[in-house]
DNA sequence: GCCAACGTTGGC
DNA sequence: GCCAACGTTGGC
């Protein structure tokens, strides 16, 4: 088996934020509708992979605290409904186009650790949610920088 | 609310 | 297959 992956996973707090997430226990991942994403859910994503919760278009942005992969890509559903607002009449359910993970709560971090603290730390440079106008919702994250940011979360 | 950056769509 | 137009993301 191969050994466990870590993500950073975005999510505006005004729709589904850390406390949502922490009140239900686990959620399904779904609405995400860009190619690049779906397919490290669908290709990479293995349960028990950890995940940063990461909040965005929030004030500030930052890395809320971390879940974890409970289920492995499936068919997001959510796709195939035409009042949803993620409907998509491409895919269908003998040939689905959009998957989704479930997710569930691992800890909430005792104060979020924003976008600012991350671009001033020195060992995070490469880390992709730093590059400019990088909008992708689903990131790889190596796991010396998933280790800083966790304990950068733990601290007051 | 602005707007830069980026992905997707569709005309040709 | 090119690329302009369009829609979306997301920091500021």
């Amino acid at each position: 088996m191969a050994s466990a992956r870590y993500w950073l996973m975005k999510s505006e707090p005004e729709s589904y934020s850390i406390d949502d997430l922490k009140r239900d226990g686990k959620t399904h991942w779904d609405g995400v509708r860009n190619y690049q994403a779906r397919n490290f859910m669908r290709d990479d994503m293995q349960v028990g992979d950890l995940v940063l919760f990461y909040h965005s278009n929030a004030e500030p942005p930052g890395v809320a605290g971390i879940a974890q992969v409970s289920k492995k890509a499936y068919p997001d559903f959510s796709a195939f409904d035409p009042k949803d607002k993620h409907y998509d009449p491409k895919s269908s359910k003998a040939n689905p186009t959009w998957m989704m993970v479930d997710l569930e709560f691992v800890e909430k971090f005792l104060r979020l650790v924003s976008l600012q603290e991350l671009r001033d730390h020195p060992k995070l440079g490469t880390l992709l949610v730093l590059k400019r106008a990088q909008r992708l919702s689903i990131q790889p994250v190596e796991k010396a920088h998933f280790e800083i940011i966790r304990k950068m979360g733990k601290k007051g």
